[in-house]
DNA sequence: TGCATTTAGATATAATATAACATACAATAG
DNA sequence: CTATTGTATGTTATATTATATCTAAATGCA
């Protein structure tokens, strides 16, 4: 099966089968990051033969594809949240999550500014950004 | 024991115990990231009777401490590489981890265009970034 | 059809991190 | 000094996160 996808860091076609659309199931509705023994388990209610293997294999297909994320600093794999309008011009932006360590909720965004610093600095040391994605953990507004 | 440290993000004073002591020596002196069970095989060498948590509740102090700092992408653990001359202005700032996916290399950087545009993001969010610190991931010169 | 490539199933285990409880040690107030 | 408190450590066990390996099925294509 193969679908499109409004995602500024996606592809725009991806090889969902049903494992990996189950995944991207859960782990999009869930609308927070997810980790992988908990989708497991909710995976587990569709298929019921699922293993460790089955969650890790479709997760690293839909993060290698940035249909999700992952976010390091929790163990955990949230949907991307830059469904864009303006696809265009951003494709080689530097996109951030904030990530609050209280109730681990994060914040996708991204900025020119952000891209340009980002940049320069990788440009100055040598460095190639592959990820195009940077972390940043801290207190969100509610949990203040 | 009490020991003054130059250090942007450290505090003037710790209390380095000798398995916190021990631990700060493995990790500094490896000169790049350690992950936490390399550094307890080290230290099983001067600490026979070492476990996990003695390795866990030093890497917490100087953790928390920001003698080392902890790499997400990595799960490893590296010191701070900005020990510095000009640390008057710099307590508010933002350092970034530029991480190398293949060889592990770390390269602690900051600037004051960086802190500048973090703090707006984070100011525009309502979001309190407590680490002062972010993670980029990618390939280093050495690995290009 | 035959062959290569990709995906999935299944079992086991590796790697990372913490819980829980007991003990020792250090600082200080009475 | 000695009781009390807070901090640090020892020890055992276990929880959590992730991957290796081997087999088999499904898919795409010459
Ligand atoms: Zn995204
Ligand atoms: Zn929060
Ligand atoms: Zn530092
Ligand atoms: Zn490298």
């Amino acid at each position: 099966m193969t679908v499109t996808v409004e995602n500024t860091h996606a592809p725009t076609s991806l090889n969902l089968t049903p494992s990996r659309r189950a995944v991207l199931d859960i782990v999009k509705s869930a609308g927070r990051p997810m980790k992988a023994y908990d989708i497991l388990s909710k995976l587990q209610e569709v298929i019921k033969h699922a293993k460790p293997p089955t969650v890790y294999r479709a997760l690293d297909y839909l993060v290698t594809n940035h249909v999700l994320h992952r976010v390091n600093n929790q163990n955990a794999f949230m949907h991307c949240q830059q469904h864009v309008e303006c696809s265009k011009q951003q494709e080689e932006r530097v996109s951030i999550l904030f990530s609050c360590q209280l109730c681990g909720a994060v914040i996708e965004n991204a900025n020119h500014s952000l891209t340009a610093i980002i940049k320069q600095m990788t440009g100055s040391l040598g460095f190639k950004s592959d990820a195009d994605m940077v972390e940043c953990s801290g207190v969100c507004q509610d949990c203040r």
